[in-house]
DNA sequence: TCTTTGGAGTGGTCTAGTCCACTTTCAAAG
DNA sequence: CTTTGAAAGTGGACTAGACCACTCCAAAGA
């Protein structure tokens, strides 16, 4: 019972990557895999701090980031469960169309419609947190899931930070990656302002709706570190293809 | 400069309520009172640590409570800042209408349209989590902002949880309030569905709004603890005068 | 048979340190 | 005047313990 770790997977110290998050890690994969399944009672704080030859504050502190996802859920005096949330499927992680279509199970693509370099209105700017009329790239895409038209998304980003934006594949590759790859910026998080409107005749026709129909407005703003605005997006979804879920806390920790 | 602690304020170690919470409280009300300012560095870890007579891991776990709900911020090798959102209303914490509106400047009130006891359909037991044709309150409230219709909210509690509900008065109480208070149901967290819809002739005449105009429906499944649903609530708000603002991370911690 | 009780196990909180990588500052060297 | 480089300060990660309240369950008692 004691050192009897079978074909368990060790942490690796020379890493880059925090014992807490590898622990993190490794919980997750064996809930993904199947091998704790949902409603399941994970191994408990001390039993987990003596397989991985780790403090028990530094399990709690994988298993409470695990819990801040709703992967896992504590019971106090009994437990540690899996949550029952099969896949995670839409809880909001600041992931943009295509990798949320994915999670979906359906296929993303998309339609250029226009990409310009532009000078930012006063609006655009303030929300961008630059001066006025400073330089920003305006695209406009249809969005596509399985084909069928799903969204019209209208995208703002400096150009100060992504320079030469305009010969990448925007059809074809995910904006936030390219970002990532191509120009180093990692995100950091992102507010969603979320109404219902109605659709305008031109935005109608691309997405195959009647004018007037409603559609679900979500504003994004995406920040880069805590004050530096990367993009600011609109996507306008077909309120009969698409609900956006969130999960709420009561309180932090 | 070590032991000159002014005016502060000190913790009170005999509360029930953890020492992490307190210094989180603590400086909440330091940010929201303007003492410190968005932008302004806050004490660092090892200060804070002293001024309190608590260990740094102590303030750290109260840092990055207030760092997950966004109100400050991290820069590694420099400090830990106020975020510049002002207030931070919206942020979306499982607050119910009530709360929602005050935090918005507005105040709330309730017309109710009718309460009744009745059997489960399939759809609402299996949402409920509970057998189908079980007993569940069925309530229906327009729900006013500053007087204006801004909500037409139909709820589903289940009989079981919250017996005799019918016999407070839900038009001057907040629902959560009483659930809190009455039946010592403590709330855990929410899932929450947005989705846009045209309005129906009974629900427009409501809200004083035309049929077909666009709505934001919200539906809310709220939990008491990871099993037990204690709520469900549908809200169709008034499009023009509602937007829902949520933030997203793009990892735990 | 039913009730009480106590121990084992769990997560919640907290301590008092350690070492590290990073940013800022500022004085000394060039 | 510029560059370098060390020192001081910061948050990030981690340790090895501690005590508490809570839940569960089995054994003892009624």
């Amino acid at each position: 019972m004691a050192s009897n770790n079978g074909g368990k997977q060790f942490l690796d110290r020379n890493s880059f990557v925090p014992l807490y998050v590898q622990i993190q890690q490794v919980l997750s994969n064996l809930i993904s895999s199947g091998a704790l399944a949902a409603g399941d009672l994970v191994p408990s704080e001390r039993e987990l701090s003596e397989e991985y030859r780790v403090s028990r504050m530094t399990v709690r502190q994988a298993l409470s980031a695990l819990r801040q996802e709703g992967t896992v859920y504590h019971e106090r005096g009994v437990g540690t469960f899996v949550a029952r949330r099969k896949v995670n499927i839409h809880t909001r992680h600041l992931v943009g169309f295509t990798e949320d279509m994915r999670q979906r199970g359906m296929t993303p693509s998309s339609r250029i419609i226009s990409l310009r370099r532009e000078r930012a209105s006063r609006a655009v700017a303030e929300s961008l947190g630059m001066a006025a009329r400073s330089e920003v790239f305006r695209l406009e895409r249809l969005r596509l899931a399985d084909g069928e038209p799903m969204a019209y998304e209208t995208n703002h980003l400096p150009v100060a930070y992504c320079p030469e934006l305009d010969q990448y594949d925007l059809a074809a590759n995910a904006l936030y990656q390219i970002l990532e790859t191509r120009y180093g910026i990692r995100l950091s998080h992102a507010e969603e302002e979320l109404e219902a409107v109605a659709a305008s005749s031109g935005v109608a026709r691309f997405l195959a709706v009647k004018a007037g129909a409603p559609l679900l407005a979500v504003t994004r703003t995406v920040y880069a570190d805590e004050n530096r605005v990367i993009e600011r997006a609109q996507s306008l979804y077909r309120a009969d293809r698409y609900r956006a879920v969130f999960r709420l806390s009561k309180s932090a920790l």
